[in-house]
RNA sequence: GGGCCCGUCGCCGAGCACGGAUUAAGGCGUCGGCCUCCGGAGCCGAAGACCCUGGGUUCAAAUCCCAGCGGGCCCGCCA
């Protein structure tokens, strides 16, 4: 017999033996569902019902009376995966039967294999998560690095949930900041990457940025001291001052590309101008405005694609926002919002009400919005005529909607308002299930314990050197604890336990909280990590190779100690984790799950011999036990992209 | 000023969506053990938490509601 989810199997029994225990028993209560939760202590079993303190309230009698009565009325000819039901406390009790239980679910995840657990959804849909969509600026960091993570995450889970997943890329090249870095390369004479292209492109732009932020802060400052307006003197000296600071730590970096830069950008009289022009041709669409931004960016996501490729994700498409500009699609949407009738003039500006629409449209209940909740209006359209980000992205927004039922977008939490707002505007143009089918996957920022990370200011961590730094310390650690491997094989090895370390650190903590970056905490080894969980894998794939053969037809039910049994409910409950974190975006679930599987197995292999086991039927027995236990590991590592090595 | 998120042992953190049984999981760190045995990136044990505070709902609250305190983020003709 084979059952993809053998504990929802369990469970289903005990609701139905208990419903009717229910029906005979106590014919006059009324009782929708029947509440079925696991039990604090597995003396009490491995299911446990509260229906009797329910009960107690309407029917004026004692919980435990009540608790007895149920289990007393339970059709005990009707057992298949039940033991035996008892009533204590006030809880109906609920024990299963080891033996068939430890055969149904070791027999299925032996047939099912590299499928077991992944249960499809009765509803699968298109599905596009668009995760990551670091702009082409700079090398991505380690503050924005958890968002790959999560989002290549989230595409596996609901890829093996049974949806047709595509993932989507979002370069975002309009804008100012892409005409900043662009007119620094033009200043330097567009020369070709010395190193990691986005490296080298993040230099430029950093050091572009910085100076022409002082040239702006500079003229502004003689302004306000023209016109003696000492409050605004005071303001742009301290932003003046913090600005040198910046250049002079770059200057220390990078001392030739800042001179190069600086000379070359100190004779435009007003650099901020050019910029801004550039930008408006690029909007424009003009050919070589065109040509060169696109150049710059794909520079750099060539250094994205090299990074990608190493951690292993991959996205079916690259989105340019200015394609959405250059065709009609931008201008349609804002047609079509001005036809809407939320949307209105202030001195040029274009605005979209976006509180009009939540109260027209009584959509705070849908939204979880409070009654009185402000919704502030979005800007859709400056004064020049030029678009903002987020009407952009609504554009965006609906051609993702012309390839998918459902859109995930994986951006970080201090987004929630824009994301907010965008779906508002999806009501407003009458996408109503769009809106409901689009969701804005928040997760908390990193940080650095000292200072803040900013891009703009070049303070950050790259995602590259956690890598290679992941990498240099797991090869030590290979090193140390593998003397005997060629230096071939420690590389390999070094390699998936620093990126799966690096990876499960970035999925593991919950998203609504804020990762504090510290290397000891990315780059742990031990319990509680990628490598932990590795490890465990290669051990179990070490003891069935020592054991050298597949057990026929195993006894499942020689399997008689608590820890096996642990093992066995650890590995049935595997289909229910992975539905609820389908359901519910959670990839922490998974990561958490694995560890908790490897604690377990563990705590077996160093309690209880396998393959010495007392006869060769408990030996063959568990043997099977741990050929379920890799395959279930090698399942959930999947899920969150981590590898799951037969050796290490 | 308004909104969103968060607050659990010294530190980090599960559990909270769906309230349940006087043992609130783990990990780090501290202290003490375990290789005549299948991989010690491991295992076992000890110490450490009135789950931010105060109310409320309930037979039952870490979990739900209200108020407060503390932290992060957002409220731009930036993205």
């Amino acid at each position: 017999m084979v059952s993809v989810n053998p504990f929802a199997e369990f469970r289903q029994e005990c609701q139905n033996i208990l419903a009717e225990a229910l029906k005979t028993a106590l014919p006059e209560a009324e009782v929708e569902t029947v509440p079925m939760g696991k039990p604090s202590n597995p003396s009490f079993g491995q299911l446990a019902s509260s229906v009797s303190f329910e009960l107690a309230k309407h029917l004026k009698r004692k919980p435990a009376d009540l608790a007895a009565q149920l289990a007393k009325a339970v059709d005990q000819t009707r057992f298949t995966l039940i033991a035996k039901v008892e009533a204590a406390g006030g809880y109906v009790n609920f024990h299963v039967n080891f033996d068939r239980f430890s055969t149904l679910t070791l027999e299925s995840i032996g047939q099912l294999g590299g499928e077991y657990g992944f249960t499809k959804t009765d509803q699968p849909a298109k599905v596009i998560v668009e995760h990551t969509s670091v702009n082409p600026l700079h090398p991505i960091h380690i503050g924005q690095a958890r968002n790959p993570m999560l989002g290549d995450a989230l595409a596996r889970i609901l890829s093996r949930r049974g949806n047709q997943v595509s993932r989507h890329y979002y370069i975002d090249d309009v804008g100012r900041q892409s005409s900043v870095v662009a007119y620094g390369y033009v200043k330097l004479g567009k020369p070709v990457p010395d190193e990691k292209a986005d490296h080298f492109v993040g230099k430029i732009y950093t050091i572009t940025a910085c100076l022409v932020e002082i040239n702006r802060l500079k003229r502004q400052l003689e302004q306000a001291k023209a016109v003696q307006a000492t409050e605004d003197t005071e303001k742009l000296s301290r932003e003046l001052n913090e600005w040198t600071t910046i250049a002079s730590e770059l200057e220390e970096k990078h001392p030739q590309l800042f001179k190069a830069l600086s000379e070359k950008i100190s004779q435009d009289a007003n650099p901020e101008e050019e910029i801004n022009r550039l930008n408006r041709a690029y909007e424009n669409g003009e050919p070589q405005a065109k040509q060169l931004i696109r150049e710059v960016s794909d520079i750099c996501l060539e250094g994205f694609r090299q990074t990608q490729k190493r951690v292993e994700i991959s996205y079916d498409s690259w989105d340019w926002e200015s394609d959405f500009v250059w065709s009609s699609q931008v201008s349609d949407v804002l047609g079509q919002l001005q036809d809407s009738g939320y949307v209105y003039s202030e001195g040029g500006v274009l605005e979209f009400d976006a509180k009009k629409v939540v109260d027209t449209q009584n959509l705070r209940g849908k939204l979880g919005l409070r009654a009185e909740q402000e919704v502030p209006p979005l800007t859709l359209v400056r004064a020049d005529g030029t678009t903002l980000y987020t009407t952009r992205d609504v554009a965006y927004t609906l051609w993702k909607f012309d390839r998918a039922e459902r859109v995930v977008n994986v951006i970080g939490m201090e987004q929630s308002l824009a994301q907010l707002q965008l779906k508002i505007a999806l009501y407003a143009l009458g996408y109503e299930k769009q809106a409901e089918n689009f969701v804005h996957f928040a997760y908390n920022l990193v940080t650095l314990p000292g200072y803040k990370m900013s891009s703009r200011r070049g303070h950050y961590i790259t995602f590259d050197e956690v890598l290679d730094e992941a990498v240099k310390r797991a090869f030590e650690e290979v090193s140390n604890r593998s003397p005997q491997l060629t230096e071939e094989e420690k590389r390999e090895i070094a390699d998936f336990v620093g990126i799966g370390a690096v990876r499960y650190a970035l999925i593991d903590v919950d998203t609504g909280k804020p990762v504090v970056f510290t290397w000891d905490r990315v780059l742990n080894f031990e319990t509680n990590s990628a490598p932990y969980v590795q490890y465990t894998h290669a051990r179990a794939c070490s003891i069935l190779r020592k054991a050298a053969r597949k057990p026929q037809n195993p006894a499942y039910e020689l399997l008689k100690e608590n820890l096996e049994r642990e093992l066995v409910l650890a590995l049935a409950s595997f289909p229910d984790v992975f539905v609820e974190c389908a359901e519910y975006l959670k990839p922490n679930m998974v990561a958490d799950y694995a560890n908790a599987l490897a604690d377990k197995f563990n705590t077996f292999y160093n309690a209880l011999p396998v393959i010495k086991a007392d006869s060769t039927q408990l030996a063959d027995a568990r043997l099977a036990l741990t050929d379920a236990i890799r395959v279930v590991l090698s399942n959930a590592l999947n899920l969150i992209g981590v590898t799951a090595p037969e050796k290490m």
